[in-house]
DNA sequence: TTGCTCCTCACGTCACGTGAGGTGGC
DNA sequence: TTGCTCCTCACGTCACGTGAGGTGGC
């Protein structure tokens, strides 16, 4: 018999490990002294505790483990246990794989403009929303103003406010031209709708659904549109650094839209959709 | 000015979070109703709240996160915190590969048996220890008991029962022989001693240090030697399906040691060295 | 007015680690 | 006897999540 000390070091466990498997009735003593309370273990004892080791290893939890060494579990059981585990340990690695490719491009940022950058880039879910607005091949960007002007006065009236969401552009083009931009101006919806609505310049509002984008890289810009090359600049390093690939469409949502002498106060949300670089993944799973 | 469950909409966070991080400090509403106590922030928080989640990103605990926001962090603290960070993924990253090995392997040996196995297999390091022991080439492994029998007789007399830890034996030989096998016996030391003790087979017991070993396989089989060829193979298997390299010399470690008649409660843990397939983690750092 | 939003506690999570304050064993 | 070992609480960890019980806003 041994003392939880000599056990413990056997083992190379902690003592206070060994009493809170004891408290917790995963593995106990095989003789407690009733008036010292101290804990006497058995050398035999040793293989059960290695197997409530091993298992932990394998990142169950002591509830688990502790079902397990009960024999509550069946074969299918445990195998569903650990096949669930290992889907589980496998998005774990994916994001320690992220996570290390974020500090790497944030040590390479640090390195080439000496201090921290502005701009963060958040990878986002973006769900499926309706949307009020059209889409068209914009001739010349100059327009845009008197069309989402036109689009802002007359929403309001016509839609109840709590439906109306952000203002947003779904940009379908590869590259950021200033004509012919093939551009879905319109209106987030907190709800469906059921209506269309023609504007003045010809182009009709219809209601559809945005697709929901698995992951997007997002970052707020602050400030006039003068700002958003820098921005984009910005995005499209920090989505290479980080081993995504860029996808399509680019979205720009309005939290706080640009209103005439306020440009400074525009709030406004870049919404690039990205996948994985292929390949990354499976370089470690296989 | 938005409430907290819109605010939490945009930045994809929950209101639960917003709060925790108002009541820490760390990110705090721009205006607080003093009446109703309702939090209000403006659009123009949205780039401050993407920062502190991209450093969460990176790894960085709360703490840090409010150090850096708050300016009290030079570059090359940054710098620093952001390397010592990487460091600890890249731990983290060797451990979630090696677990997943370990569901792997689990999983297979499921299969094959249609159930969990016996001796399970540990990894410890293994701390240097003072040893009192001899080393031999012992042509007949048949002297083996008379050797041992003269050993755990005498010692007890000349060596403090403080002193004196576990009979260990170390196998300096690749496989498994019954003749000619270079091996070293004797007892692990609590503590340095200054002697030696010449025994009757001929043979001198000399104190030495038996090194270190970082990684080794563990198992402790119960039971007598005939259960050692069955223990060393799953021991075998175990290594090989969970991409370690076996290594030198292997230890047995008797806890508790055979006894005439008691055989049966003989306890002794198997200790093989071993290392990490070259190449593993390279995969992944690249 | 109703239903939705927001508020503040207090407690839970998970697997131990860290004292504080006290006793047993050689 | 002294120093080492062991004991039992109670509380801390980390970043929130989960109720309970109550109020504000359109």
């Amino acid at each position: 018999m041994f003392r939880i000390g000599e056990f413990s070091r056997i083992a190379q466990t902690t003592i206070i490990q060994l009493r809170h498997y004891d408290q917790i009735g995963l593995f106990q003593p095989e003789y407690i002294d009733q008036f010292t309370g101290y804990r006497y273990y058995r050398a035999t004892q040793l293989p059960d505790l290695n197997r409530i080791l091993a298992m932990k290893d394998l990142g169950l939890t002591l509830e688990q483990i502790k079902q397990l060494v009960q024999e509550k579990v069946s074969v299918d059981e445990l195998r569903g246990m650990l096949t669930l585990k290992k889907a589980q340990v496998e998005q774990e690695l994916s994001e320690t794989v992220a996570t290390l490719r974020l500090i790497d491009a944030r040590l390479s940022q640090i390195e080439r403009e000496g201090g921290m950058s502005h701009d963060d880039v958040v990878i986002k879910e973006i769900p499926a929303q309706p949307f009020f607005g059209f889409r068209a091949v914009l001739p010349d960007t100059r327009k845009v103003g008197k069309i989402t002007g036109e689009m802002r006065r007359l929403l309001p009236s016509r839609v109840s406010k709590k439906k109306l969401g952000y203002f947003t552009a779904v940009f379908h083009a590869n590259a950021f031209l200033y004509e012919n931009v093939d551009v879905e101006m319109g209106f987030l919806l907190n709800d469906a709708l059921d209506m269309t609505l023609p504007l003045s310049s010809g182009y009709e509002l219809i209601p559809r659904i945005l697709p929901r984008v698995e992951m997007a890289a997002c970052v707020v810009r602050v400030g006039g549109p003068d700002k958003a090359v820098a921005s984009y600049a910005n995005v499209g390093r920090w989505i290479e650094a980080n081993g995504y690939h860029m996808g399509n469409p680019v979205r720009e949502m309005f939290i706080v839209p640009p209103s005439p002498g306020k440009f400074e106060e525009t709030v406004c949300e870049i919404q690039i959709p990205v996948s994985f670089e292929p390949g990354i993944l499976d370089k470690i799973t296989n």
